[in-house]
DNA sequence: GTAACTGCAAAATATTTGCATCCTT
DNA sequence: AAGGATGCAAATATTTTGCAGTTAC
């Protein structure tokens, strides 16, 4: 796992860093998405809050991470799959809040349907965010 | 118009007042989503920062307005279809972002297709939020 | 050694809260 | 008149920026 997270960031160019490979840990072993402030509270004083910031938006611009549409409108993000690249996100999968825990989850095998658009208007990407109870909390 | 607004207020046993007015025209006036900033910037200052902030929560919960699922996480409103009512939305609809002019469309037409959840899951609510270009800009 | 990364301080933004005053009903 | 709504000030929270020191390569 560890030689894993180190590929991926030579692989896009990105010294291997602490933080970084830090968070990045924290993103395998998550199946939902984290937010800021979960990462800030796993990574305790380990590294500064402006670090964190500075380390989501480089993931993001190198397509490792993606942010989620959320209806809440907090910023969340997860693990792109391994066709994203950086600029040009693929992560077209179903994303799945629970309202009842919080938890985010990216349910990578639902497709996403098709939406039929009005005249005029072409789409490069379709998100998915569906609310409701997930499965722990329905037992 | 102006009564059609003061009706929806009433019908929510929200008095009357200016702020209100204002704002739930605009929203009536544009064909897309609002964000705090947006409002702000059309009403000048005419009324607070703080009254807008308090204006929207307010619809909010009173199923006025929605908040719209976006890619950037950004804060977006838009008004709620008339089977919607407090704290149970039914704007089962399309939000549609152009990745040009940074409109949101809410294509009420288009109806939301169904998502086949795995086992334990259960879905109160399905938000897509579709990006691309837009009418406008595509032309 | 050099470029990139981090931590700290501070600035800029965004949002929330308390309270006195004003307006709607 | 009474309760709710607003404006203002200020507290909090969130995010960004600059820069000096540190680390990866």
């Amino acid at each position: 796992m560890i030689e894993n997270i180190n590929e991926i960031l030579k692989k896009n160019q990105l010294s291997v860093t602490d933080s970084r490979r830090k968070i990045l840990e924290m993103f395998q072993h998550t199946s939902g998405a984290l937010a800021h402030a979960d990462i800030e509270k796993q990574s305790g004083t380990l590294f500064d809050r402006v670090t964190i910031y500075r380390t989501l938006q480089t993931f993001v611009e190198k397509g490792i991470i993606h942010t989620i549409p959320t209806i809440d409108n907090s910023v969340k993000y997860a693990l792109c799959k391994d066709a994203c690249q950086a600029g040009h996100h693929h992560d077209n999968h179903v994303h799945f809040m629970c309202d009842e825990c919080g938890t985010t989850y990216c349910l990578n095998n639902i497709s996403i349907p098709q939406v039929q658009l009005p005249e005029g208007f072409r789409s490069t990407q379709t998100d998915v965010v569906v609310s409701g109870i997930c499965k722990n909390c329905n037992d």
